[in-house]
Parts: C-alpha cells; sequence; structure tokens
DNA sequence: CCAAATAGTTACTGACCGGTCACGTCCAAG
DNA sequence: CTTGGACGTGACCGGTCAGTAACTATTTGG
C-alpha cells in the first residue's frame, strides 16, 4: 500500500493512511510510528497537526463521516422527485460496497474496539449511525412507503449485520444474500 | 466486578474472568497482568496454564463456543417435536440476550479486533458462525418451513446486525425494534 | 504423613507504546 | 536577502506490553 509522498500535504496523507491502516489492522493494533512512515512523514509532524492518537480517531471518523453525507447527496441527486428509485440506488451502492469491503463498517468497527464509555468517538457514532437512520426514513417516506421509519430500522441493522457477518464468516455466508433479502424486504413494505 | 477466589481452580478463573474482560473492554485493550490480578492470582500461574496471550483467547472462544451449543441442546429440549416452537424459543432468548449485553457477540467483536488473517480465531470464528446458520437453518426446516436457508440466513444477519447496532447505536436505535422484525420475517415465510 | 504437583512472589527482559524535545532544513513571502 | 513557518531527523521519556526465571508456599492425593 503506503500512500506515498505524492499526495499534497502532511495532514492529508496522514490522516487517509490512519484510516487505511485502522480500517484493515484495527485501531489499537496500529502505532503512531507505522502511520507516520506509511504516510511518508514522521512522528513530530503527526503530532504538529494531531494532540493524540485518540484526536487523529476522532478525525478519521469525521472524514469517514463526511464521505458518507456526500454519498447521500449523490443518491438524492441521481433521480429527483423519485425516492422509490433513489431507495434502489442506495441498495446498489451499499451491495457493492458490502462486496468490495471485507473489513466492515468503520464506525462499528470503533465502537467495538473504543470501549470507554466517556470516550468522545463513542458519542460521534452514535449520532452519524443516527443521522444515517434518519436520512434513510426520510428516503423511505420519499419512496411513499407507509410504515417508513420500521423500513429504515430494518434496512440498516440488515446492513449492520451483513458487513459484521461479512467480516467474521467470510463473503460465501449469510451475507451473500443480503440483496435479495433487502428486495423481498423492501418489496413487502411496498404492499 | 472481580471473579475474586471463590471459584474451585485458577484455570477457571482465569478464562472466566478474561472473557468477561475481553468482552467489556476489548482484546487489546486488557493486558495479561490485569486478568490475573482479577481472577485473583499472577502472571506467572496463568503462563503455566496458558503458553500465550492468543492461547488464552482461543480458550475463550472455545469456551464461549462450548456455551452456545449447550444453548442449542437446552432449545431443543424445550419442547421436542415441535419445530416453531422450538424457532420462538430461540428468538426470545436471542431477544432478551440482546436486551441484556449491550457489548454485541464475542465472535464478531474478535474478529474486529484479531485482523491478522492467519490468526487461529479468524477460522475458529467462521466456523463457529457457520455451525450457528446451519444449526438455525435446521430449526427452520423442523419447523416447516420453505425456504429454511434463506430464512435462517435473514435472521442470522438480522441478529448481527441488531447485535452491532445495539453496540454502537445503543438501545433506543434501530436495534429496539428487532423482535418484531423477526417475528414479522418468520410470518412472512411460513406462508 | 510425606511427596509431588500446583500455586504464589518478586524481579526481570526486550520490545513497543504514545508523546516530547532540540535542532537542522527547506521554501516562500515580505 | 532575510525571516518565519512548515517539515524532517533522531534521540529520548516513562509506561506498559507479553513473556520468563528462580525461589518459596500451599495444597492434594497416595
Amino acid at each position: 500500500m503506503q500512500s506515498g509522498r505524492t499526495s499534497p500535504r502532511p495532514r492529508e496523507r496522514i490522516v487517509s493512511t490512519a484510516r487505511d491502516l485502522f480500517h484493515r489492522r484495527g485501531i489499537r493494533a496500529v502505532g503512531i510510528d507505522t502511520i507516520a512512515e506509511v504516510a511518508g512523514t514522521n512522528k513530530t509532524t503527526l503530532y504538529r497537526h494531531f494532540i493524540s492518537k485518540d484526536d487523529l480517531i476522532m478525525e478519521c471518523l469525521r472524514s469517514r463521516a463526511e464521505e458518507a453525507r456526500q454519498s447521500w447527496a449523490e443518491i438524492e441527486a441521481s433521480s429527483p422527485e423519485d425516492g422509490l428509485a433513489q431507495l434502489r440506488f442506495w441498495l446498489a451502492r451499499v451491495a457493492k460496497r458490502l462486496a468490495n469491503d471485507c473489513r466492515g463498517c468503520e464506525f462499528t468497527n470503533a465502537a467495538v474496539e473504543l470501549t470507554e464509555e466517556d470516550h468522545p468517538a463513542r458519542k460521534f457514532i452514535e449520532d452519524i449511525k443516527t443521522e444515517y437512520r434518519d436520512w434513510l426514513a426520510k428516503l423511505c417516506r420519499k419512496a411513499g412507503i407507509a410504515r417508513a421509519e420500521l423500513l429504515a430500522d430494518t434496512l440498516s441493522i440488515l446492513l449492520e449485520g451483513a458487513r459484521a457477518s461479512r467480516q467474521s464468516v467470510g463473503p460465501e455466508g449469510p451475507s451473500s444474500r443480503f440483496l435479495a433479502m433487502a428486495e423481498a424486504i423492501i418489496e413487502s413494505f411496498r404492499r
């Protein structure tokens, strides 16, 4: 891998490298020295931009959250006025992501690793997950589904489970049928 | 907490203490010294019983797996000859567990933390999860459900997601509706 | 009751962790 | 040309990590 020295400034390289390493190897398993080295910089520079490892972790989560919000906007822009098409586009995206990434959700994994109850990441994760659920509920409402909140909850949990299952059981396990399950559930809610 | 000096032998105290601490605080976050101390023993004794931390981790997973198999046997024994009642009993158990434990599945969490591809825990987790799925499929078949495997996969993922969601979003999130979702899905498969 | 197994105590190793510091370099803007 | 800010280097700190050794105390079973 290695982000190299190509990207613009050290700060961005550090964040993208940290996100990648945290995601693939785990947050506690990756040291500051490794991040700095892979990012093509050094520990001193890293600590000029982030006051602590926790600070860097938070920045990684914020970065991921921003990416997610952007993705939601893209989905809404894909076929404006057609909620159902948006919902289907969301499902397609999410299924593709599930197929390509075997390490699950960055937020969920962070919640597994960062167990101190007062860790700022915990509240952040709770908030972004809730934001996701609310956005999905809005999408379901726009799609004209009656019990939109319940569908949003069901799809949230199904996706969460598929990503977790993919990570622990592998791609041949129950998660391989995620798309069919989600489609069937959406269909059953439309009636 | 503290397992104390009450339980019989150090080995069992170490395993149960390790399981508890690993589960609540995370595997990488808990050191050997802490485990030994909370178990009311010492590091030397711990290393007389387990050749390494990884060895202890594996024993914890084996112990949890044995507990699960025992639970499955209890469910089957609860109402023999009545597959559907067994399935409902399973759901009740699982929902209760979901309500009481906010730290998710021990196997899934271990898979998040132990990222080295050749770590023995990874294969073990894959195997026990597959065993679970197969057992659940058998239960669905006994309950007379037509597409038993698909229902088993769906319920597996739904449960996986509910536990993950409960851990990251909290008990007020989507996971609060797990029971209703599962019941509705089972019902829809019965027709 | 005695021997052997088991457990406890203390101290240690070497590696690595997150984090700091003093100092040297480079480049761009005034 | 010079000054100041961003960056790089390498050494270092105290703490903690997994794991070991030497020695003593306790339990247990024949």
